[in-house]
RNA sequence: GUGGUUGUAGCUCAGUUGGUUAGAGCGCCUGAUUGUGGUUCAGGAGGUCGUCGGUUCGAGACCGAUCUUCCACCCCA
C-alpha cells in the first residue's frame, strides 16, 4: 500500500513541536494583550475579489484558489472554455480563495464592522495563512502570522510602541541580538524624486533592496536593466555609503534629500521614532536604519519594518510591518491610517531551535506514571491519580497490566521523571512506592508526601 | 512560474563498469530478568529500492515523465 503523505510545503507537528509552538504563541499573545491589543479572527477563506489584486501580480499567482462547488464547468461558456485562458477562466470557476495574509482581511473586517468598532482600533490576530509558493528553508505553503495593527490613528507613537513590542517579545523569548530594520517609504519616494525616477519607484526600490545580498555593482546592473537612467544612478552614489549610527545616517540623508519635501518628511518621522527609542531604550533588539529596506511597498506609505534574526543564523526575515495610510481605501473607507507588525511564528521557531533557546520546562509531558499491577491495584492507583490531577499534577496510569519491564520502559522512553509502584503490599498499608527515574532512588510514602515531591 | 538537487528498512545512510537471495548502524519485537527502565548478551521481524513507463537476456543503478526534499531566482513571514 502506498504510504499516505501531505501536500508539499505543509507539515505535521509532533507533541514536542506543538508544545514549543504554543510557547512562542503564548509569549506573543501575552505581549499583544500587554500592549493593549485585542484579538479577532477571520475566516480561513475569503471571497476571491477581497484578495485578488491586493498583492500585485506576483501575489495573485501565489493565492490558493478554491474551486466552486457543484458542476462548475457546466456554467462556463464554450468559447471561454476553448480559449484556455486561465486568467479569464479562474474567476468563473473559483469564487473563494485561502487567506494570503492577515492584513487585507483585517482591512476588510474594519470596513465591514466600522460601525461597531471604537477607533483607534488595536487588534491582534494569530492564524495560518497560505501561499502557493515553492517551499524553501523557512518558507512554507501553510504558515502562521501573528499580527498586531492599529487602525484609525496616524500618531507616530504607534510606531514607537510597535518597536517596543518587537523588543518585548524577543526579550521574553530570550532571543538576543535581533535587528529591527526601519525605513520610510517617504524617504524612498524622496530619493526617486531627487534622481528623477518617480515613475520607476518600485523597480528602483526592489533593486536597492538587494544591496546586501548581491552587492552594489549588481544592483546598478539591475537598475540599468529596468531602464533607470545612468545620470540617476550616478546621483544615487552617496546612498551606497550611508553608514554610522542612526543619527549619523539621518544627517547624511538629510543633506542628500535637502531639496525633497517628501524625503525630509520621511526623515523627520524616522528621527522622531529613533529619538523616542533612544530615550526609552531597548533590551533584546537593536533598531537600525536601513535605507535599502523596501519590502511590501504595495501598500506601505510611511514606516517600513523588517526584523532580521541574530547574526550567524541563516534565515529570512522573522517579522515585518509598516504604516499604510489608506489601507481600508481599497474597500471604500477613506483616510483610515493603519500601522502594524507581524511575527513569523514558523521562522522564529526555527531560529529558537537552531540557537537552542527553548526552555527545558516547555513540555506537556506527564510528571508521573503509575504502574498497572491489575484490577484492584489500578483502582487504588486511580484514586491517588485523581487527587494528584486535582492538584494540577500531570499524572497517568499505564492502561494495561503488562510486564513491569515494559511499563518502566514506557516511562523511560516518554521521559516521565517519576514512577509510582503500588501493588498488594502498598495497598495493605495505604502507601505508594515513588521512584525517581533519573537517580533510580525510591521511597515508600503516603499521599501527602507524594503530592509534595511531584508538585 | 524558471533553473538545479534529493528519494533504498521506523530513522540516518552504504550499495563498485548494469549481473545470483539489496546491506550497516540506530530504533523496534522476544528472551536472559513473573515487583524495577537506561547498560549488556542471545535471537527475531521489517524493503514491490518514491511512482509510472522505457532501454536491456537482466535495472536499486541507464533514459523519460510525474510526485517529493532541499537550494538559487522571483517574491516573501
Amino acid at each position: 500500500m502506498k504510504k499516505p503523505s501531505i501536500p508539499k510545503g505543509t507539515r505535521d507537528f509532533s507533541p514536542v513541536e506543538v508544545t514549543r509552538r504554543s510557547y512562542i504563541m503564548d509569549t506573543i499573545k501575552a505581549s499583544f494583550a500587554n500592549f493593549g491589543f485585542q484579538p479577532i479572527e477571520t475566516p480561513s477563506f475569503e471571497n476571491s475579489e477581497t484578495l485578488m489584486g491586493k498583492y500585485g501580480e506576483e501575489g495573485d499567482r501565489l493565492i490558493f484558489k478554491i474551486l466552486n462547488s457543484g458542476d462548475f464547468l457546466r456554467k462556463v461558456g464554450d468559447d471561454l472554455y476553448t480559449e484556455k485562458d486561465s486568467a479569464k477562466l479562474t474567476p468563473k470557476i473559483s469564487e473563494k480563495a485561502l487567506r494570503y495574509d492577515l492584513t487585507v482581511p483585517f482591512a476588510r473586517y474594519v470596513v465591514q464592522h466600522q460601525n461597531e468598532i471604537t477607533f483607534p482600533f488595536k487588534r491582534y490576530q494569530m492564524q495560518p495563512v497560505w501561499r502557493a509558493d515553492r517551499p524553501q528553508k523557512g518558507r512554507f505553503r501553510e504558515f502562521y502570522q501573528c499580527d498586531a495593527d492599529v487602525v484609525g490613528s496616524s500618531s507616530l507613537w504607534q510606531e514607537v510602541e510597535l518597536v517596543q513590542l518587537y523588543d518585548t517579545v524577543f526579550g521574553k523569548l530570550k532571543l538576543e541580538g535581533v535587528t529591527i530594520k526601519m525605513n520610510n517609504r517617504k524617504i524612498l519616494s524622496g530619493i526617486a524624486e531627487m534622481i528623477g525616477a518617480e515613475d520607476k519607484l518600485i523597480d528602483f526600490t526592489v533593486a536597492l533592496d538587494k544591496l546586501d545580498k548581491i552587492g552594489e555593482e549588481k544592483v546598478k546592473v539591475e537598475m540599468r536593466e529596468k531602464g533607470i537612467a545612468e545620470t540617476a544612478i550616478t546621483k544615487l552614489q552617496p546612498l551606497f555609503s550611508v553608514t554610522g549610527t542612526a543619527s549619523e545616517k539621518l544627517a547624511t540623508l538629510k543633506s542628500l534629500l535637502s531639496t525633497s519635501e517628501i524625503g525630509l518628511q520621511g526623515i523627520s518621522e524616522m528621527e522622531f521614532i529613533v529619538d523616542a527609542i533612544e530615550t526609552l531604550e531597548l533590551s533584546a533588539a537593536t533598531l537600525e536604519i536601513d535605507v535599502t529596506l523596501a519590502r511590501g511597498l504595495n501598500y506601505y506609505t510611511g514606516a517600513i519594518f523588517e526584523v532580521a534574526a541574530p547574526d550567524g543564523v541563516a534565515m529570512g526575515s522573522i517579522g515585518g510591518g509598516g504604516r499604510y495610510d489608506d489601507l481600508t481605501g481599497i474597500f471604500g473607507m477613506k483616510d483610515m491610517s493603519g500601522v502594524g507588525i507581524s511575527f513569523g511564528l514558523d521562522r522564529i521557531y526555527l531560529v529558537l531551535e537552531e540557537l537552542n533557546l527553548f526552555p527545558e520546562t516547555v513540555t506537556a509531558n506527564s510528571k508521573v506514571l503509575f504502574i498497572n499491577f491489575g484490577e484492584k491495584e489500578a483502582l487504588y492507583a486511580l484514586q491517588a491519580i485523581k487527587l494528584l490531577r486535582a492538584a494540577g499534577i500531570n499524572a497517568e496510569l499505564y492502561p494495561d497490566a503488562t510486564k513491569m519491564g515494559k511499563q518502566m520502559g514506557y516511562a523511560d522512553k516518554r521521559d516521565i521523571p517519576y514512577v509510582v509502584l503500588a501493588g498488594e503490599s502498598e495497598m495493605v498499608d495505604g502507601t505508594y512506592t515513588l521512584k525517581n527515574m533519573k537517580s533510580g532512588e525510591q521511597e515508600q510514602c503516603g499521599l501527602e508526601r507524594l503530592q509534595k515531591v511531584l508538585k
